[in-house]
RNA sequence: CGCGGGGUAGAGCAGUCUGGUAGCUCGUCGGGCUCAUAACCCGGAGGUCGCUGGUUCAAAUCCGGCCCCCGCAACCA
C-alpha cells in the first residue's frame, strides 16, 4: 500500500528527541478568558511539558486574535480606540495564563508587526500563484447592522438586528480559491489518518469535503472595516478574520527566525467549535503558499455544564480562577486533563472537582507521601535508608512503576491523557497497598528485621520519586513540592530518571510539610452549593406605563390545534378573540398537545405584527412560562372570561 | 431521511478501531490495619453492555434494521 505523497509529514520514531511544536488558538479579544480557553492553554501546557521531561524541543505559542468588526465595535462601546482595547483584553489573557502557571513560550497578537508581515508576505505569495481573485459578493446589506444577512435571517423581511430593511448591494472581495484544492485535501486526509485526531473529527473534516466548500471570502472594503491588515496590492481592502488568524502559527516562528527548527513539526489544539478553519481553511492556505502543512491538529471536546454548553448568554460561565483560587492550580488541572475522555465533551461541575481530588490527590498520592514520611520520621528520623536486596514484593512495587514512563508516552501519543493519569495513579495505590501488605510498624517492633523495613521505606521514596516526575506535567506545582519534602530536589528529574529505580541517595534528609492536598469536607461543599445564592435575574431595561400600553394583550379560546406543515417544533393554533379569528404559529408542540389546548382560555398579544414562520404567517404569540430547564406552561386565566377582553 | 455525539452496575465513565472470563472511580454493605489527610488495604452485593436480526466456535466489540437521549442547525413571535 502505496501512500505516499509529497507533503507526508515528517516521521520521527518514537522514543527518540523529538521537535514539537504546540499551538493553542489565538483567542478572539471580544470577550474574557473562559473555562474553554482555559482548557485547551492548561492542555497545551501539560502535553508540551510531558514533551519537555522526554527531553523533546519543544516551543509552545499562544495568543490573541485582535482584528475584525467585533472587535472594533466592543472598543467603540466602551469609548476606547481598537488598539486601546485590545491591548487590555489581551493582556487580561495574558494576565490568567500566567496566573495558571502556563509555561508559553511566545505571545502572540495579531496586531503586532512582526505578525502583519508575514501575513502580507504570505498574501502576496498566494495572489501571485493567483490563488486569490477579485470578485462580486452579493446580497441582502443592512447599513443599521453593517453587515451581510442572509435571507433566511431575515425577520419579516427586516434584518434581525436592526430591525431595517436591508438593500440589495454587491461588494467586491477578494476571494481565495479554496475550492480548488479540495480534492486534494481530501485525499491527503485520506492518506494521513493522524492528520486530524480523534478520528471522530477527521470523520467530520472529510464529510464536509465531500460537498462543495466553494471559494473563501478574505478580504473586505477597507471603508466599512478599517480595522485589519491592508491586502498588500490593494489598500482598500483588509483581510477578513481567518486568513488573518490562522497565520500567527507561522508568522510568530518566522519573526523569530525559527520556522527551520519548528515548522512542520506543529501541533494545533484547538476545540471543536473551530475544526472547519484549521481543518479546511488553514492546509489550503498553506498549500496554496507553498508551505509544508502542520503535522496535527488535535481537538477536544467541550466543558458541559448541566449537558448545557457553557456559554456567556447562558451566565453559567465558569471562571477559572475563581476555582483555582479555590482549589489550587494543580488539582484544577488535574481536574481538567483526568475528567475529559479526550475528544468527547464533559460535564462540569465543582463537585465532581471536589470529588476527584478527595479520591486521586488527598486519599490516594498526598496520603501515601504523608504516611511515608510518618515512617520515615518515626523510624528513620525522616532520613532515606538505603535497600536491602529487593524481595520479590519489592520488586514487584518497582516494576510496576518502571513501566510507566513507556505507558505513558503512549498514552500521550494516542492522547488518552485520561488513561495516562489514571495508570500513574494504579501505581499509586499499589503502593498504598505495598505497605499494608509489608506492615512497616511490625517491622519497626524488632530490631533484626531493620534492614527489611529500611527496603520498604526505601522503595516508598522511590515509588513516590517516579510519580512526582510522572505527574509533573499535570500538577507541576506540587509535584516540586513533592520533591522538596521528600528532599530530593537536586536529582535527575526527567522521563528517563524515572526509568530507573533506587536514585534517591541514602541519608537524604526528608521534611514534613503540610499535606500535599488536604482533603474537602465533601458534606460541607454539598451544603454550601445548596445553599448557594440563585443568580440574580437578569431585568431588562426600564419601561413606563405608556410603554405597556402598548401592548394589547386579550383574552382568547383556542378552537383549532394544527401540526405546522413543515417544521417539528411548532404548532398552529386558531384562536377565537371576541369578533376576531387569529392564526397564531407557536413553538410549543414539545411541550403540549392538541387535546390540551383546544378549548383553553388563554392571552394573546394582539397587536404583533405579523410574520411568517416556515411558510405560516403567524398573527399574534400565545403567553406561556419558560423556565431555565425548559419547562413550560401556557397562560391561562383562573374565572371564566369573555373572548377578547383586554389583559392588562 | 439536516450534521454530529451518546445509550455498559445507584451515579460518573473506560473498554468498541485490533471479537475471546465486562473493568475503573464514587456510593453502598461487611471485614482488616493503625504508619497516614476519619485515610489506607481486603471482600461482598449490584450489569439481559438501548432493542432486534445477522456473521462467527465466540459479539459490548463486526454488519443490517429500529428505539431513546443530547448538542448544533433549521422553526421557538
Amino acid at each position: 500500500m502505496d501512500t505516499n505523497t509529497s507533503e507526508q509529514p515528517v516521521q520521527q520514531d518514537e522514543g527518540q528527541q523529538q521537535r514539537f511544536y504546540a499551538t493553542t488558538p489565538i483567542f478572539y479579544v471580544n470577550a474574557a478568558p473562559h473555562i474553554g480557553h482555559a482548557y485547551t492553554s492548561i492542555l497545551v501546557d501539560v502535553v508540551t511539558r510531558f514533551h519537555r521531561l522526554r527531553g523533546d524541543d519543544t516551543y509552545f505559542l499562544t495568543g490573541t486574535d485582535e482584528h475584525g468588526e467585533k472587535v472594533a465595535k466592543a472598543a467603540a462601546a466602551s469609548n476606547q480606540t481598537p488598539q486601546q482595547y485590545s491591548d487590555e483584553i489581551s493582556a487580561q489573557f495574558r494576565n490568567t495564563w500566567d496566573r495558571l502557571g502556563l509555561q508559553y513560550d511566545e505571545f502572540i497578537r495579531t496586531t503586532e508587526d512582526r505578525h502583519k508581515v508575514v501575513v502580507r508576505e504570505i498574501l502576496q505569495n498566494v495572489y501571485d500563484n493567483d490563488d486569490i481573485f477579485y470578485g462580486e459578493y452579493s446580497g441582502l446589506y443592512c447599513v443599521g447592522a453593517e453587515r451581510f444577512v442572509t435571507e433566511k435571517e431575515l425577520v419579516d423581511g427586516k434584518c434581525p438586528d436592526s430591525d431595517q430593511l436591508p438593500e440589495y448591494r454587491s461588494e467586491a472581495n477578494y476571494f481565495f480559491r479554496m475550492e480548488k484544492y479540495r480534492p486534494w485535501l481530501r485525499e491527503y486526509i485520506e492518506h494521513n489518518p493522524d492528520f486530524i485526531r480523534p478520528e471522530r473529527y477527521r470523520n467530520e473534516v472529510l464529510a464536509m469535503l465531500r460537498e462543495p466548500i466553494g471559494d473563501l471570502s478574505i478580504s473586505r472594503p477597507r471603508s466599512r472595516v478599517p480595522w485589519g491588515i491592508s491586502l498588500p496590492w490593494d489598500e482598500e481592502h483588509v483581510t477578513y478574520v481567518w486568513f488573518d488568524a490562522l497565520i500567527n502559527y507561522y508568522s510568530a516562528l518566522e519573526s523569530k527566525d525559527l520556522v527551520d527548527r519548528y515548522w512542520p513539526a506543529a501541533n494545533h489544539f484547538i476545540g471543536k467549535d473551530i475544526v472547519k478553519p484549521h481543518g479546511v481553511f488553514w492546509p489550503t492556505m498553506l498549500k496554496a503558499a507553498g508551505l509544508p502543512l502542520y503535522q496535527h491538529l488535535i481537538v477536544h471536546g467541550h466543558w458541559l455544564s448541566n449537558t448545557h454548553k457553557m456559554s456567556k448568554s447562558f451566565g453559567n460561565v465558569v471562571r477559572p480562577l475563581d476555582l483555582q483560587q479555590k482549589y489550587g492550580n494543580d488539582a484544577f488541572r488535574y481536574f481538567l486533563l483526568r475528567d475529559m475522555t479526550f475528544g468527547l465533551d464533559a460535564s462540569f461541575s465543582e463537585l465532581a472537582i471536589a470529588e476527584r481530588i478527595n479520591a486521586d490527590l488527598a486519599n490516594d498520592l498526598g496520603n501515601l507521601l504523608n504516611r511515608t514520611l510518618g515512617m520515615l520520621q518515626r523510624y528513620r528520623q525522616g532520613v532515606v535508608p538505603a535497600a536491602g536486596p529487593l524481595e520479590a514484593i519489592d520488586e514487584g512495587l518497582r516494576d510496576a512503576f518502571l513501566a510507566l514512563p513507556d505507558r505513558l508516552d503512549e498514552h500521550f501519543e494516542r492522547l488518552s491523557f485520561e488513561r495516562a493519569i489514571e495508570d500513574v495513579l494504579v501505581g499509586v495505590r499499589k503502593a498504598n497497598k505495598y505497605i499494608s501488605d509489608t506492615q512497616p510498624w511490625e517491622l519497626a517492633k524488632s530490631e533484626e528485621r531493620s534492614g527489611r523495613l529500611d527496603t520498604v521505606l526505601n522503595s516508598c521514596v522511590e515509588a513516590l520519586r517516579c510519580a512526582g516526575i510522572l505527574l509533573d506535567p499535570i500538577i507541576p506545582g506540587k509535584a516540586l513540592e513533592l520533591r522538596r519534602q521528600l528532599g530530593i530536589k537536586r536529582i535527575p528529574f526527567d522521563l528517563d530518571s524515572a526509568r530507573q529505580w533506587g536514585l534517591v541517595p541514602p541519608g537524604t534528609q526528608t521534611s514534613s510539610g503540610e499535606p500535599l492536598f488536604p482533603r474537602i469536607d465533601l458534606e460541607a461543599l454539598q451544603q454550601e452549593i445548596d445553599a448557594g445564592d440563585e443568580p440574580p435575574l437578569e431585568h431588562k431595561d426600564e419601561i413606563t406605563i405608556d410603554d405597556f400600553a402598548k401592548l394589547e394583550l386579550r383574552v382568547g379560546t383556542v378552537t383549532k390545534v394544527e401540526n405546522h406543515p413543515n417544521a417539528d417544533k411548532l404548532l398552529v393554533l386558531t384562536v377565537k378573540i371576541g369578533p376576531e379569528e387569529r392564526t397564531v404559529v407557536s413553538g410549543i408542540k414539545e411541550h403540549y398537545d392538541r387535546e390540551q389546548l383546544e378549548g383553553k382560555k388563554i392571552i394573546v398579544v394582539a397587536n404583533l405584527k405579523t410574520v411568517k414562520l416556515r411558510g405560516v404567517e403567524s398573527q399574534g404569540m400565545i403567553l406561556a412560562a419558560e423556565d431555565g430547564d425548559g419547562n413550560l406552561s401556557v397562560a391561562t386565566l383562573d374565572r371564566e372570561q369573555v373572548d377578547g377582553s383586554e389583559v392588562r
